[in-house]
DNA sequence: TTGGTAAATGAAAATATTTTTCAATTAGCA
DNA sequence: TGCTAATTGAAAAATATTTTCATTTACCAA
């Protein structure tokens, strides 16, 4: 059982959520975690934190935080299953490989100017971006031409 | 049965590919949306140009295209499926409501520069990108805030 | 124009994902 | 410590997507 903040529990209290092992586990799980993860993946390493705890419970805790604005859904490539990550300041920054799947995080990015400008036109309260820049990283550039 | 360019179907001829009156159809209704249609979506819209076509056929065909690069998968909210939008030019730029999940596109995005100084630093083959603010659009604050 | 052939189709079944239902269990308060 | 509403897990239902395979068809070559 690793630590988990004691902000978030917190948050959770105040909303009158209990704090069950499965949700410590759940949390722990994603805390740990620095890429997105399925609920099926959140599922099977949570069997390291909490033995048993089933795959709806993954679903319900998974969409009671994304509520909380703990953790962030996010629609991701592949036949369609939606990732989750955990929030780390409502940015969110990925170069994603198409050949292996890779994901490299990276932190420059200036979008600020842009946020101001949709949000005078349409209005929108933004509060967090995701962006994501799609191609092919070495490995697989040298695999594809081989 | 529509107009559907030309180049299109020119580009269907170059990798081989038949044209058969299902792929037709499956053209037409994506090149008559102005919106990302879900493959259910789809289907249903293409009954009208070609009576008897299977779902299956949709999937197949919306893969095919996606890997030419005349349409584009996009990864929506919503219990987790793929829609699909055909391509302006690799860009996917919208503003996402997190109360009513509404999808807003925009056009204007200048993301050039930082493309090119993360392809140096990764040695990624930049290919597209996904660009996402997530916020609260104009109805929704109002909600709130009453 | 007419075969021949590989590619494409549709139906049904298989697989995968997410949600619902419900009886049993449990966190956290009094 | 006991109560109670919230939470859990199993199973089933509801949705989505993919695979298999026999039949059909687009389109190239003659």
């Amino acid at each position: 059982m690793k630590l988990i903040e004691k902000e978030i529990i917190a948050k959770l209290r105040r909303r009158g959520y209990k704090l069950t092992p499965q949700r410590r586990a759940v949390l722990n799980v994603i805390a740990a975690s620095h890429e997105h993860l399925t609920p099926a993946a959140i599922y099977e390493r949570g069997q390291q934190e909490h033995p048993g705890i089933g795959l709806v419970t993954i679903y319900r805790t998974l969409e009671m935080l994304a509520e909380l604005g703990v953790i962030c859904k996010v629609n991701t490539e592949g036949s369609s299953r939606s990732y989750l990550i955990r929030r780390a300041s409502g940015h969110h920054h990925h170069l994603i490989c198409s050949g292996c799947n890779t994901v490299v995080d990276f932190t420059t990015c200036d979008l600020g100017e842009l946020e101001q400008k949709l949000s005078r036109k349409t209005g929108f309260k933004i509060e967090g971006h995701l962006l994501e820049f799609i191609g092919y990283c070495q490995k697989c550039q040298k695999v594809a031409s081989a």
